[in-house]
DNA sequence: CAGCTTCACTGGTCTGACCACTCGCTACTA
DNA sequence: TAGTAGCGAGTGGTCAGACCAGTGAAGCTG
């Protein structure tokens, strides 16, 4: 008699199937409040620990908020918590070096690209006095390319660039040297968009 | 005095922290056996509650299987019931899917651009008898993209494209119409690397 | 009325107790 | 002896209950 009994849902996932009917069936929006852990245990006939074992993943999916005190709420989902959640499993999965490093000079491209029609006189200057700040390399490497994301309207991107960027200052690598940036930045001044490329081609 | 301590960490995400070094510092790999809960609980000094908290979050996500009776494993990643549960909650803001969908071309260009020096008749011939299956568009689309990825070397790259993949898919966005495909494999056909910028500039 | 205290409620965490299941070892049987 | 039934340790699944730590509003105090 083979039962095995694979078949077995677990509470939890009934739990979230349950949340997620209820959000529907209401019509909660960002922000709205959910039950309490302890009303949905009692309503769901589930033990409090299943409901928060629940909750807890949707809270690392991003797709709720809870606030001690207060409650837990509905929030507007964005993908990038979890992108980048997994992004570190990933990363640490890719043990090679040469991925990450062309992978973040990649985006580092694109997002010039994407924020080049954005620039203006005043982000040059303040790219500049980035340049001009007396910090080490990688500081200014990270300052650098923030200010370049905060023209470049990509969070998604930006957070992934975060990322990579933090992997490969643990790794130690150095991959720009200063010419790099001023180079770049001649680039900028002049708006010659199609020599992006080539200023980063050389890395 | 205001205090209000929001900087406080929850244990289960310090627990979800640990368990991630435990994976990179043992070396890991899918089909590892992870300690059982009951000794995470113990070297971590957090409850087995907290504990069962982030395993079951790293569960959801796909990270981690989990066999009753057995124990706790480490899995290649699979996003795909993880997608599932997520699109239904998922609140299509426009500037969400818009760095969704810039992001992920982004991608597909430059792996096309990666992989352009090892293409051969041989892979040319492989692309256009995916383009040729009966298959649907994403399926296609997939395929497509996976076999360029395949000469892009860069499983970094193609690790965060799958993922993008699998929410842009959710999200239910068509990006290309049949022709880009055709004419991304006539560029590559002609070997001509300066068109592959505009072959994706058009969508 | 302003300010403070109290208290009910909410999430955060731990503990201990069972249950159901797997697997290996033991002891019994043919 | 060989084979097998079954016991027991270990593991995940689940629950109940306890206590802590914030929040916010009602109610008290001056």
């Amino acid at each position: 008699m083979i039962t095995t009994m694979a078949g077995t849902v677990k509470v939890y996932e009934e739990v979230l199937k349950e949340i997620k009917n209820y959000i529907h069936n209401n019509h909660l929006s960002p922000g709205d409040k959910l039950p309490s852990e302890r009303e949905l245990a009692e309503e769901l006939t589930a033990g409090r620990s299943s409901v928060r074992e629940a909750l807890r993943a949707m809270e690392l999916l991003g797709l709720i908020e809870t606030r001690r005190g207060e409650g837990t709420f509905l929030r507007s989902y964005r993908p990038f918590h979890t992108v980048e959640l997994l992004s570190t499993f990933i990363l640490q999965e890719s043990t090679t070096k040469k991925d990450l490093l062309v992978s973040k000079k990649i985006i580092e491209k694109e997002a010039t690209k994407l924020a080049f029609s954005k620039f203006e006189q005043e982000h040059i200057t303040q790219l500049e006095s980035i340049l001009n700040q007396e910090v080490d390399a990688q500081q200014r490497h990270y300052l650098f390319f923030m200010s370049i994301f905060g023209h470049a309207e990509n969070y998604l991107l930006q957070k992934i660039w975060q990322l990579m960027e933090e992997f490969s200052n643990a790794i130690g690598v150095n991959l720009y040297d200063n010419g790099f940036y001023y180079r770049l930045l001649q680039v900028l001044k002049n708006r010659e968009y199609s020599k992006i490329e080539s200023v980063f081609a050389n890395y």
